[in-house]
DNA sequence: TAGAGTGGCTAATACGTATTGCTTGGAGCA
DNA sequence: TGCTCCAAGCAATACGTATTAGCCACTCTA
């Protein structure tokens, strides 16, 4: 007798209540096309089934259905982690929302190994086939794992949005930076300014990409933009003074807090001789000095709708993989007309 | 063709590896005493299933008894919360890196429905059994659900000391808050204080018991406790002084604020005429004026020990399945001692 | 050369449930 | 009587995996 003790099954409440298994369970998903069971007989059934307590299986039951309702979250960094506490968490409130609302239990990949300070999705025995699909997270997820789910058809969704790989749609639900960040320009424009400036890392990830492009979309082609070739930011205010420009749109907060402060070190205030523009708020916690202007990321409505739409693609719905969410302007305190001569 | 698109299977890892099921099966969970497949055949197999990211459906394993390396985590309110995140994410990031290195996934168990306020363990359809076993997460956990996991056998760790249910011992790893709470009278009698004051909610869950339990047998039984019949931190303060105490321990942190305040707008300072310990850090986040006098608690560590504690369960290995573990000293400003007359 | 032993693999079955046909007995009708 | 039709229920099967009980071919022993 393996059978664990005291766990009831349809074949006992069968037995018990004089019918057969396939009886048990037409009464118990009583199904209004095929209602063949005689109202007595459902009542006995019923009898013996509140009698014993007796619960379905669920795992028995999902089985026959080909999905778990297991869905997967896989994060490049631990899930629950001290730093970019704040850049992940919007994003899995969303995921855990949404999966509450579905009714999916929500798997997290602590399985995956750490090599080189990230977690790889492909290693000796990955588990990813554990959750029906999965939802991955990260700020720069490498084009060769992507590439490989697409071609192994696994069922995915990326948080924010990514090029193609290997010439394949990689799908995802991601902010329109490059809509967001043209539009502070535009704005910038409209208060007189003509000449601006990026600060940002430059194509590195899909999200700086879209921030520049943006940017120089709306700013021209060969506006100054400074990189990492110029970490320091006593530096980068001189090119960027030296330019003519009077709006900055920076990508990281970080990266506009120290411009802040070297502005600030050489007598200039913000945002009367500067305009300083943040594009999404913040990554990392960080103590900002002012309330930047700029816009902020949905970043919760990113995680619902990524759960979503993986959701969808599960169930065969899914006409389009690939979406973009609008970011809302942020009325700040640092921008204002440019400077007159 | 039913079949979800991209679920594979042992067939199909049989099917491409020119064997049987059977032989997929046995190379998967190679045991040393039935492992009679040739090297080069399970070479294959391998091969196939690394080439595939093949991995066991968990569902299947389940009913049949199995390990899963899932374990899963259960927490009373979502797991992402914007409030209590100091609460909760100590103890998760515990688990988390407990669970990495134990190779195995952790399950959130979103798919658990919300009644009034919290979420349910035992519903239709509960989905326990998709895990190995499990993380409790909570303040207070009705001991109507813990009794039934321990009477039903099920593999679980609760975060936090438990109180016997219907009898039963429950499992956990918590924080010795009496003796902690002891611990700081004592080292406020060291100081010369004579009368002690308790502001708590008492018995109302586990670890305000045993605070108030700890402050109890140090201090005497028959000593000042305020709890929620007095909710006005003025008035608390009033009694407090009525009745003569010179330091006064303080359940929650948020308390101890209010009471700072109350004592400084009566002109009081802290602690040269009156000395504040906080028993624990804040469970939510506060912005505390002070730094406190008190204790600790191991939060990570007691996330890691639950999953390690787990584990030992879920391997037959552990015996003993109660652990306290011991809170930390903080010194603080706000103890000194008692004013002298 | 028969028998025993062994390595290497597979067929069959079990887990608990949902679903698809099939059986059975009886009623209705010509 | 012969036929259809229907209600009521059941046997059989499928889901994906783990395990048990073999089967087969070969080698070793006597």
């Amino acid at each position: 007798m393996p059978q664990a003790p005291g766990r009831l099954t349809q074949r006992d409440i069968a037995r018990l209540a004089g019918v057969s298994q396939t009886t048990v369970s037409l009464v118990l998903n009583n199904r209004p096309d095929a209602a063949r069971i005689a109202p007595e007989t459902r009542e006995r059934v019923l009898r013996v089934i509140r009698e014993t307590g007796y619960a379905a299986d669920p795992l028995a039951r999902r089985m026959l259905k080909q999905l778990n309702q297991i869905l997967g979250v896989f994060t490049y960094e631990p899930v629950f982690p001290s730093t970019s506490a704040d850049f992940y968490y919007p994003f899995l409130r969303g995921i855990e929302e949404s999966a509450e609302l579905s009714g999916c239990d929500l798997l997290l990949f602590t399985s995956a190994p750490v090599q080189d300070g990230i977690r790889r999705i492909f290693h000796e025995n990955n588990r990813l086939r554990v959750a029906d699909g999965c939802v991955l997270l990260g700020r720069a997820i490498p084009s060769a794992e992507l590439s490989r789910l697409v071609t192994e058809d696994y069922p995915f969704v990326c948080v924010g949005r990514r090029d193609d790989a290997d010439g394949l749609a990689v799908p995802y639900v991601g902010a329109d930076y490059v809509s967001a960040t043209a539009e502070q320009v535009d704005r910038a424009r409209a208060l007189g300014h003509e000449r601006f400036a990026f600060v940002g890392p430059g194509a590195v990830a899909e999200s700086s990409a879209d921030r520049l492009e943006g940017f120089r979309r709306a700013a021209g082609e060969d506006t100054l933009q400074v990189g990492v070739e110029l970490p320091d930011p006593v530096d980068r205010l001189e090119r960027i003074l030296a330019a003519g420009a009077t709006a900055v749109l920076v990508d990281f907060l970080s990266d506009a807090v120290e411009l802040t402060e070297a502005a600030r070190g050489r007598g200039l205030r913000i945002p009367e001789d500067l305009s300083v523009i943040a594009l999404g708020d913040p990554t990392t916690p960080v103590d900002a000095p002012l309330d930047y202007t700029g816009f902020t990321i949905p970043r919760q409505e990113m995680g619902r709708q990524a759960v979503d739409l993986l959701t969808e693609m599960l169930h065969g719905q899914a006409t389009v993989t690939q979406r973009l969410l609008a970011c809302r302007p942020v009325e700040g305190e640092t921008l204002a007309p440019p400077p007159r001569h």
